[in-house]
DNA sequence: CTGAAAGCGCTAACAG
DNA sequence: CTGTTAGCGCTTTCAG
């Protein structure tokens, strides 16, 4: 690979301007003191070279890249998709690049922690299932802040920034006993996914609380295509339960593609609801109950922890988990 | 803001190895001469020390920073949150990473223009509906690559890759004929966009070789909601074609909605193609006829252009657009 | 194979 | 207000 043509340098417009080095370098930041007539001089001859300052020396020696990177491996799910967008934007606002780093199958940051490092980004916002502890000590040493999206870290070293996905769950709960349901189900995402068993678990709880203890489970890893043949699969040994809470929406659209193409009604024989609150929710096909987790609000919170602890030079955190409320938002699927 | 903690450098590691500065770098570079042992001593120091390689001073000194700009507007469309996926997978491979630019209202790359000069981009891959003239000319004398991804640049200093907009959109106006149609309508997403527009022109053209020529024409912002408007207006003046071509898949779901809530059938009373073959178009509640553009291929083949570019300094192209072929997938939304 | 030394382009401290 | 000087942490000659 050829090397790449040089950059104008500071030097060069200084010696075209008849100023030394550091007028021009004082030209280009604001608040130093340059006379109108030096300033006049700079930018004339930077304009004709084509000059553009350098970021990489000053990365060099202020030891501050102004980069953040946002790791994230589920970037088909536009839950994600839209937080990424959220995060460049806020982030951007700052004065902070993002570098986007997607891995595929892995969930572990492990991997890449090295590159990052290199990088020498400011902080990390990990969309990954999983913070391994390793990561985070190795994170917690090199005094970057990092935070996890939608994942509890369960480690004092990393901040985390959750919906309230029991709490979600636990709305849903109420809503289906109080349209009458009588038996219950639930399609869950990945197993031993933290989201996932949350949802679950508050589902399961609240259920409780109104004297039911039975719920048919089935897993769909998240995809609309797994839970369509999950829920055709029940509907073919007729064991639709009355309502059925998926662990998010994408899953909820295939279970209702698939309960519709069995025959049954929604909400009359099934009621069906979903997390997330996706645009395609809202959808005159869907018309989906589903829990919104105002995903501003996470990575407001998100933000907010990230410019603190880059602020204070990333002390421990105590590892504290923020957890973001959720509403229900009741649509066709489950009025009745 | 606190300064950050500093990380160890080369020269800590090389003290605590008792070795020379020198001999830590090449220990850590592949293929330079290092005994066995000077490496052993290097990486045991390093390991206490949690030192991992500055890649700031290499961006300096090399003048390459391996930074690959992607920049892009409309995160919110699935189409272009898997185009930065599959482009973001396919630059780290490459060693390369990835500046995520997220811009907002302006359609224009020149806003943000300097921050890219800033960092030193190695390359730029503009997602953007619009690259002006003066934007291109100063990455051009910058010498920084640049592809305009599915918007044509018109501009002898970008290289563009493009879907076959005009030849899906004339597979479309076969099939529609093929299935009986007599009258036509389409549905733009936003005026003067390039893709909206020659999706237009193949569609007409096409048509009037086929001996039809009026298109009944609404816009709909590529948003679901605009469409579903505009499919629901013509509902209610009984002015609907027999097929309705929808610029974006997006689109046709809002009019697929619109319509069957009018109590109109599809296909039976209109059929409906989209563009794009979004994951939701194959889903049960819409088996959505649509122009597949394999995105992998407009990636693989900007991919090979940046690289090129990279390779050959950037040498002025000569402006050529590239256009990735199309297929037309047919679903249940024309299959009568 | 290894160390010393130069220098990438910039910022900041210091004199003037 | 301005120029000089000293690095930031590396990679790369250049001698040994």
């Amino acid at each position: 690979m050829k090397s790449p043509r040089k950059y104008p340098s500071s030097t060069d417009v200084a010696r075209l301007a008849g100023v030394s080095q550091s007028a021009v370098s004082r030209a280009f930041n604001e608040g130093k003191s340059v006379s109108e007539e030096t300033s006049r001089k700079v930018f004339e001859a930077a304009k004709q070279l084509g000059y553009s300052p350098n970021f990489i020396p000053r990365m060099l020696l202020k030891h501050r890249s102004d980069l953040v990177a946002i790791v994230i491996s589920d970037s088909a799910n536009p839950f994600y998709a839209a937080a990424v967008d959220a995060f460049s934007k806020a982030l951007q606002e700052t004065g902070h690049q993002v570098l986007l780093v997607s891995v595929d199958g892995g969930p572990a940051l492990d991997g890449i922690l090295p590159r990052l490092a290199s990088y020498r980004v400011d902080a990390i916002v990990s969309a990954l299932p999983v913070v391994t502890k390793a990561a985070a000590e190795a994170f917690a040493r090199l005094r970057i802040p990092i935070v996890s999206f939608n994942t509890p870290a369960h480690n004092q070293w990393v901040a985390s920034v959750c919906s309230d996905n029991a709490g979600g769950a636990a709305l849903v709960a109420d809503l289906f006993v109080k349209r009458g349901a009588k038996s219950f189900g639930f399609i869950g995402g990945t197993p031993s996914d933290y989201a996932s068993e949350e949802r679950l678990r508050g589902f399961r709880e609240r259920l409780g609380t109104h004297g039911f203890d039975r719920i048919e489970i089935a897993m769909g890893d998240y995809l609309y295509e797994d839970a369509y043949k999950a829920a055709a699969a029940m509907a073919e040994r007729r064991e639709v339960p009355e309502a059925l809470f998926c662990a998010n929406d994408l899953m909820a659209f295939g279970v209702l593609d698939a309960l519709r193409r069995a025959g049954l009604r929604v909400p009359q024989d099934v009621m069906v609801a979903g997390y997330d609150d996706v645009p395609a929710a809202a959808w005159g096909s869907f018309d989906l109950t589903t829990v919104v987790h105002g995903h501003e609000a996470m990575v407001a919170a998100a933000i907010a922890i990230l410019h603190a602890r880059m602020a204070d030079g990333a002390e421990p955190t105590d590892g504290v988990t923020t957890t973001v409320p959720v509403s229900l938002i009741e649509r066709a699927t489950t009025r009745r």
